[in-house]
DNA sequence: CGTGTTTTGGAAATCCGTCTCCAGAACCGT
DNA sequence: ACGGTTCTGGAGACGGATTTCCAAAACACG
């Protein structure tokens, strides 16, 4: 007995992606938002609070997709296997949604918005945390001689600096940057000994 | 036959990194500059006709003088020493100049303001750009089998992949990092061919 | 010691973005 | 049809940041 929405939260969420195409998080404005939207600021505040409760949901909203995808392909039982196709799963997202992979994987949720989180917002941000967190470690668990950090360094840090390469220059990740990371994560996973000499 | 200077521009660049330990970039405002420097407003915009040319002002004096120093290290004539040494001087940088490093090496050019520079700093900038490629270039030069793009990957992008991963987690850069990344380079340096073969 | 030049020190104009507020519109269930 | 509830639509208060402006201050030099 109410009267139904026209713009649903993830229209709104979607218009500040396409905001985000050209812009930085921080420039993200909810005039802007809503002239994207073709809506009034109202009807954005009715909805989210603050500007920096939209900005961080749509933050999340890239994690917990980027996460559901990213676990299958750390499923793989072969921990070499399943870090190449974590790899390729990052670079072919970052190709395929650039605003949502830049968002959540280049700008880090602390940096993201000047005020604090509200609670709720903040407790899914600790679980996607603790889910990614998760699944790196159970990596970790089954590659001989591989510390949770080098995996982490591997499959997330590595990437990223690939992805943060790519969107910098405006062009797409090429081959030869995907074969680099390839490369790399190969050599940590599979011989996290064979290099430990240090040459001076 | 004037009245002499009580705030120099280096000081005034540095007040703006004393600031910028704590804020993001577009945070920086010209009154908590001038709040650091217990200068008034008026001061600072005698010497920067903009707050974007201050900050951009900051940007390439971190910049050249990273480069200065980054030049040595990659003139060794062994690559792999030379791409180390980089490494190595790059962390140290980090730790030691945590702010300047971070201005310099997270943040791009393009996304640190929204104006467009004026002639002087954009001709200071691009000059830097093309020492930096240069230098990367002759490393290549050296390094049988190793393109540019690899050469700038393995010295550039993945160092600065640990150094965003320390400074999000407010810790500083620890020993395993460090070798991580020093493992990382010496395989993509020393040995450009042998992991062609694709998993799958 | 006076003159000229540069810099300081603030005060305030101006702009832009967030957020509030409320009247009216639109729909569901009965 | 109608009452109740939710949403829209827009106007404007409010705060903060950039930038302008100018009188006063401080020094170098003749």
């Amino acid at each position: 007995m109410a009267r139904p929405p026209k713009y649903s939260s993830d229209q709104i969420m979607d218009a500040v992606l396409s905001v985000l195409r050209g812009h930085r998080p921080d420039e993200v404005s909810v005039a802007a938002v809503s002239d994207v939207l073709g809506a009034p600021s109202g009807s954005i505040y009715h909805r989210f609070p603050t500007r920096d409760a939209l900005l961080a949901s749509v933050w999340l909203r890239a994690g917990e997709r980027f996460r559901a995808s990213l676990a299958e392909a750390l499923g793989i039982p072969d921990p070499v296997d399943a870090g190449l196709a974590a790899v390729r799963y990052q670079l072919e997202w970052a190709r395929r949604r650039p605003a949502e992979a830049r968002l959540f994987l280049l700008y880090d949720r602390a940096e993201l918005t000047n005020t604090a989180w509200p609670p709720q917002l903040l407790g899914r941000a600790t679980r996607l945390a603790n889910e990614l967190t998760d699944a790196l470690r159970s990596v970790a668990a089954r590659t001989p001689g591989a510390s949770f950090a080098r995996v982490r360094f591997a499959l997330l840090d590595v990437p990223q600096a690939a992805i943060r390469r790519a969107a910098s220059s405006g062009a797409e990740l090429d081959g030869e940057a995907q074969r680099l990371v390839e490369e790399t994560i190969e050599v940590l996973l599979a011989r996290p000994e064979a290099l430990t000499r240090m040459a001076s």
